[in-house]
DNA sequence: GCCTGTCACTCCAATATTGACAGGTCGAAA
DNA sequence: TTTCGACCTGTCAATATTGGAGTGACAGGC
């Protein structure tokens, strides 16, 4: 539902097509919600239906260009003021590390390290965008800037802990299923009754 | 396809029915990769039909506890080895504070601090977690330690970051289309011309 | 005139996710 | 004994997202 919002954002500013918008995606909005070329254009053909944006002149190439209607601008207020609900927010990386247990602990140790160097470069981008005057051009400056410290926080943030979480790992209780050899796929890692059944599963040991 | 992933890591660790990997969803794993029960009980329906899971015992209710076979527990294996590509996360949060610049100063300001105390609610909680002992019967001891630790230091940054961006708000640039009032809703916000057309666009103004 | 690169849109198949509904079992308390 | 609150499994439609194919238009250099 948001991918919406966001293209609604945009057409705040300026109107523009849906290429015109592709690209603010890739260059910028993109950072905080990707969307894909025919995820925008097929949202647009639906906001132009609903009646929250419209064609307001055409192009070239078949270029459409797409302005707010007064309800598409009305939209986008509420949706500002709409309370967000905080849902947890889905990290490949964490879910990852969730499971980090399961490799040799070396493997394991480079795996975040790896993490922080890959944020580190990440950080490095962001600097450097926002060290650069081009950026006014296509960002929407003062809120731009905002989100764009964001990333760059926490970049810092995930190179801080990978290299402290890495460190954990090493000096690490030797307790770890760790060393689970990559040749014996044995299935008791853990071995039996490492965990106490909660209530009802008393019934199938019976 | 890392929910498929999140599951197999699970039960790499003990047997499960899917109710059971569901209430670890929503005490713990949940955090970083959110899933309803409704998608849950569907893969393991399709990783079962895959051969990477199955059924090794019937319980009460028509429980069906899976275990992981072989192949389950070497695709794990795969799939941490596997080199992620970082693609950026979606965030709803980040994206909103993108177009606050289209409420009046003070909301915007208030948004950003109400998020600051969202995230300090969240951190309490998760610190108490993290101060629990009973946390270590339902998590990975080690490695999930590495993800709560990480979502707290995420909390922290949430706060400092949202203190200081309604700080740069409020002493702000003038500059801002900002005080948008909730009663005109106008169309020319921003006022024709504030964003120099790229390259093609001369075109449509012709 | 031809070629290349960019612009610009449409459509599609596959998969992922959400939200809601439906239905059955068991244990314990009232 | 009934009832209630877990427990436990499933299905469905709607929507969101990914990834890619296919099409044509226009501009500039050769």
């Amino acid at each position: 539902m948001s991918l919406r919002n966001a293209l609604l954002g945009l057409l705040v500013f300026r109107p523009g097509s849906g290429y015109d918008l592709l690209k603010m995606f890739d260059t910028s909005l993109g950072y905080v919600w990707p969307a894909k070329q025919s995820q925008i254009y097929g949202e647009l053909t639906k906001l132009d239906a609903t009646g929250l944006i419209k064609v307001t002149e055409e192009g070239p190439r078949g270029r459409k260009q797409y302005s707010l209607t007064p309800e598409g601008h009305a939209e986008t207020l509420r949706w500002l003021s709409e309370t967000r609900e905080s849902r947890p927010l889905r990290n490949p990386m964490l879910l990852q590390t969730f499971f980090l247990g399961l490799l040799p602990r070396e493997e394991a140790v480079q795996r975040l390290l790896d993490h922080a160097e890959t944020s580190a470069k990440e950080h490095d981008t962001l600097v450097s965008l926002r060290d650069t005057e081009e950026w006014d051009k296509d960002m929407l400056t003062v809120c731009g800037r905002l989100v764009l410290e964001h990333g760059i926080r926490q970049r810092v943030l995930e190179q801080e802990w990978a290299h402290w979480a890495a460190e954990q790992l090493r000096s690490g209780h030797a307790e770890g299923p760790g060393t689970t050899g990559t040749e014996t796929a044995d299935a008791d890692t853990t071995g039996p009754g490492v965990v106490a059944d909660s209530t009802d599963q008393a019934h199938s040991g019976r």
